[in-house]
DNA sequence: TTCATATTTCAATTATCCTTGAAATGTATA
DNA sequence: TATACATTTCAAGGATAATTGAAATATGAA
């Protein structure tokens, strides 16, 4: 992961509607939730939910699958992981002060 | 720190030019560095940089000080740390998965 | 095939962000 | 005071991102 491909994920985050679609999504587990459901837990239109979760896909961060009519997405913890990774151990070089300020 | 304040620091963190800060500010340490040379460290022009210090200064992830005619700039971890937090505990439930997939 | 459901895509509009270079501000020194 | 240095601020223009509602696509069932 390089200084782009971070700058284009933490992007992805900087959003309150894709915040809210990342954690409904680690609630919903590995069962995943429809386009639809994860519209109307948001509190967003379907169009409005769609274009978030096309960019939250684009970027990784989430993984889409059809079920029948539906697309079930899911959180893709590699590619958070991945971010974080990128965070703490290269961008802020495994800093142990930043490590004491998350307490891990 | 909610999805509001979070998504507003992941967008700090969007861009290449401002995860270069954040790595050059890592580095210099607790001494910090000026504005003219993260400048020139980063590969921007006085104003481009300003205006990229502005927005990080703004969130609270770099902290600013003056020193005669210097401003110098060092990283909060605190504040990084808190949006780390956020993330891993709050947004994504303190997922076991996820702590795998970032190692710690 | 025809209809309903689930979701995306598109076009138009508005809003936000980025870059550039010139001008302004704050600080120190002669 | 006058001058140089360090940095920010501003305005203008261009680039991206977000919102809305209508239309298009994909799937399954009658």
């Amino acid at each position: 992961m390089n200084e782009n491909e971070a700058s284009e994920l933490f992007g992805s985050l900087s959003n309150p509607d894709r915040l809210k679609v990342i954690r409904a999504l680690v609630e919903a587990g590995p069962e995943g939730m429809s386009a639809g459901d994860i519209a109307v837990k948001i509190g967003a239109s379907p169009s409005r939910a769609s274009f978030h979760l096309a960019g939250l896909a684009d970027s990784g961060l989430i993984l889409r699958e059809r079920q029948s009519r539906s697309l079930i997405y899911r959180v893709n913890f590699e590619r958070i992981g991945g971010l974080v990774t990128f965070l703490m151990e290269d961008c802020c070089r495994g800093s142990t002060s930043l490590r004491k300020c998350c307490g891990i």
